[in-house]
DNA sequence: GCCAACGTTGGC
DNA sequence: GCCAACGTTGGC
């Protein structure tokens, strides 16, 4: 199955590329929304690569780049009662949450920012551009990682 | 901190 | 199944 290319959103106070950086390799837990988890459980596959957005900070903007290193499964945190991603809808036998592996491939030196996204007219189909576009993990061209790559360094 | 846009919930 | 109310997201 040929390589896929997704960007996944985090604010930087809930977890940062530095965070990553630091671990290494982290699983992607606690996303709460039926069209991102059907992309965790059904596309999303170890090999494929990812841009690390983060928002409500200054900049906005992609600030690196990792790697899906194990399919999709269960999200662990949906069924435990102290985990504040708990959610009771979910349980091992049929798990309503999903999640994957990423490790940490480069921290660009400097952030592609979302003004710079805008600006750019091969990047004006990107979904996070989309008017009130929310979706936490959302899937980009190969031309469009290619772009952000490029003038990311 | 504001607020528009969105997804989810729940009463009917 | 509709839709108002609510909670969350995320740019500004």
């Amino acid at each position: 199955m040929a390589k896929k290319y997704w960007l996944f959103k985090s604010e930087p106070e809930a977890y940062s590329i530095d965070n990553l950086a630091k671990e290494r390799k982290v699983f992607w837990d606690g996303v709460r929304n039926y069209q991102a988890r059907n992309f965790l459980r059904d596309e999303i596959k170890s090999g494929d690569q990812v841009l690390f957005y983060h928002s409500n900070t200054e900049p906005t903007g992609v600030f690196g780049i990792c790697e899906v290193v194990k399919d999709g499964y269960p999200d662990h945190t949906a069924f435990d009662p102290e985990s504040h991603h708990f959610d009771p809808k979910s349980n091992p036998q049929n798990p309503a949450w999903f999640m994957v592996d990423i490790k940490f491939v480069k921290k660009f030196s400097k952030p592609v920012t979302l003004d710079e996204i805008k600006s750019n007219a091969k990047l004006q189909n990107m979904k996070l551009l989309q008017r009130g576009s929310r979706l936490s993990i959302q899937p980009v061209t190969k031309e469009e990682f290619n772009v952000i790559v490029t003038s990311g360094k």
